[in-house]
DNA sequence: AATGAATGAGGATTCATTCAT
DNA sequence: AATGAATGAATCCTCATTCAT
């Protein structure tokens, strides 16, 4: 038991420094980007060797995907919209906005720090792309379906919609990100709009 | 004249040039981003020299600069919500995505060139929120206040309301570029939908 | 012909650089080996920044491969083994010697930065044998069957015995390398040694 | 007693595992060289840890001077040309060389891997040449000499003809690595041909 | 204005070696 | 004695920029 504990010891040392590689590595890349972050800044900001890196991770880019990985990981525990349809369709969209944010409030920096790589290099977006937002798409689809079939909603096909839905929340975040006053010191109102305008 | 002629017509294959070089680089910029393009894949693809580049840009940031200068013009050019205002408001946003579309169509390659680094470098990103983004939340927010004095919307803040459609129509440019197929192949469809969303 | 005269000394000044670039590194990469060699330092001993080697050399591993080639192109010149065949035998091997004497002191530096890599570098070994080793014996072969056409020899068969003879000169030119006093200072006794003991 | 044989089986066991090492090491060295192996391939091959390494040995080049050593003892226990004078001239040289081919079957990986390293290590170098090269030409000679001094042979320098036969000897070696397929199939008609040449 | 060779600072990666466990 | 994670110096190579022609 003792070597059992030892050994879990030494495996979440492990982890934890993986975690924390990660974790520098994306706020240098969210603030200044993929390109101009060196492994040297990274090693630093994580307060290790250069050297460590590489026995963490293949090279630079693998970084990224580890980021991602934790944004899928993240994806799949996230609970998003397997809200009771039994919630009124205007009360979902507001859940959904609020879970949005708590969301970008946690994951915020490591979506920035991947974003603007994924829609320049064709693999990671791709990865991203099916890991990701199709996964989230479908879940708002189904989710939509299901109020379609008890009567909630009509006249609306659920494909296109999951995907104004999305666009608009990947948007409002783009906002954000360009330094929006509005969308990040008003969520709340902003939801309220949407809601309003939406149903 | 005769000399003022030749001036011009210098002056034309000047900017003849420029534009060359901008089209090459925003096009290798679009499909594997501003790091991995070397000066020498543009002076390639723009079929001059290394060394030319420098006569028509300062540096290698110059041209996103440049690419983005190109963006601002259209945006001048754009009338894209200037329409009468008596049109009605479904009608309105149809025309609106319409437009869009065709903007994408045109500088689409532009745009997205520019789009990763805007995400990473503060200084651009200031300069294309204040140049392009602002502008055109103020013209659509103009536009709604008009249609609210006109008693044709009600309820809504214009601010925020043309926040979030804003944030609709960059989002799912986005998703286009992700490659989802919905938003390439199907933008009619989707038009319908939002529109009937909305209003 | 200004123009042609123009290039030409252009051109004569590129090759003439690559030389220089290539005669500098043979010299390191045959006192301390190709591996213990940095690129600096054949950058120093060139006179040329770093950068310059790569525009004319893909990267290090193709800076022996220029090596290799220059030794193939004396190679080609080479008139070693074409001799009249009314020579004596014995004359012959002499001459052959003193040739081989004269390769290496011109030659010697490019062939020993490349030999220790040749036993090392499957790539490269089959490069040298292919198109220095193989060459020298069929040379040899040709030389040694016309004689026996002649009758000058017999009861020899040629591919063996020039494979003896390329052994033989190949395992002097090493024990040179290592230092023996006795193959770098008494050549001409030996060759009168060598002559003696075979014909 | 007991306590001395389980010493002693210790120590049996430390040298076998030291002897794994550099078996593993030879072999890496002789297929990809001693600058391509690195510590960890060599761990990896003989089945310990990196660290492990340093335990038997001070650093990397100590594992050559390891390898040349046991090419020393094998020197040292060979019998090569302590033949009875005798025997006739060329049956003696024909023994020499199937010696000499035992001699590769069992220790030319050993050789071969310090081979590359001998050519552009002074260090190296001096030490093989002193301990190995030297050690066989002198017996050479004196078997000569002996021969001489009996009548047998006549007219030849002792100091350079075993030099020559020990050129030879190295070149066809050469020959061999670099994949020549008459000197690794057919040394003992080579070896005829040989003795035919010399005597 | 155009060219493209030269430059050298900068950066990702490797790897022999150390040392705490 | 064995392990293997941590280290950081060392190195190859890239690439934006300059400048002589």
């Amino acid at each position: 038991m003792t070597e059992s504990q030892s050994l879990s010891r030494r495996e979440r040392q492990l982890a934890a420094r993986r975690e924390q590689i990660i974790q520098a590595a994306a706020q240098l890349f969210a603030s200044k980007g993929f390109h101009r972050t060196t492994t040297r800044d990274i090693a630093e900001a994580a307060e290790v060797s250069e050297g460590t890196l590489y026995n963490y991770f293949e090279n630079k880019d693998d970084l990224l995907i580890g980021i991602m990985d934790m944004l899928t990981a993240a994806q799949h525990m996230e609970t998003y919209f397997d809200h009771p349809v039994d919630e009124e369709a205007g009360e979902f969209l507001l859940t959904m906005l609020r879970q949005r944010r708590e969301y970008i409030d946690e994951k915020g920096k490591l979506l920035q720090s991947v974003l603007s790589e994924i829609l320049v290099d064709p693999a990671l977006r791709d990865r991203y792309y099916r890991e990701i937002v199709i996964p989230g798409i479908q879940e708002l689809e189904r989710n939509l379906q299901a109020r379609i079939d008890l009567g909630q909603l009509k006249g609306i096909r659920p494909d296109l919609t999951a995907r104004a839905l999305t666009g608009l929340i990947t948007g409002l975040y783009i906002l954000e990100v360009l330094g929006d006053p509005f969308v990040r010191d008003q969520w709340d109102d902003l939801s309220q709009t949407i809601a309003g305008l939406l149903f």
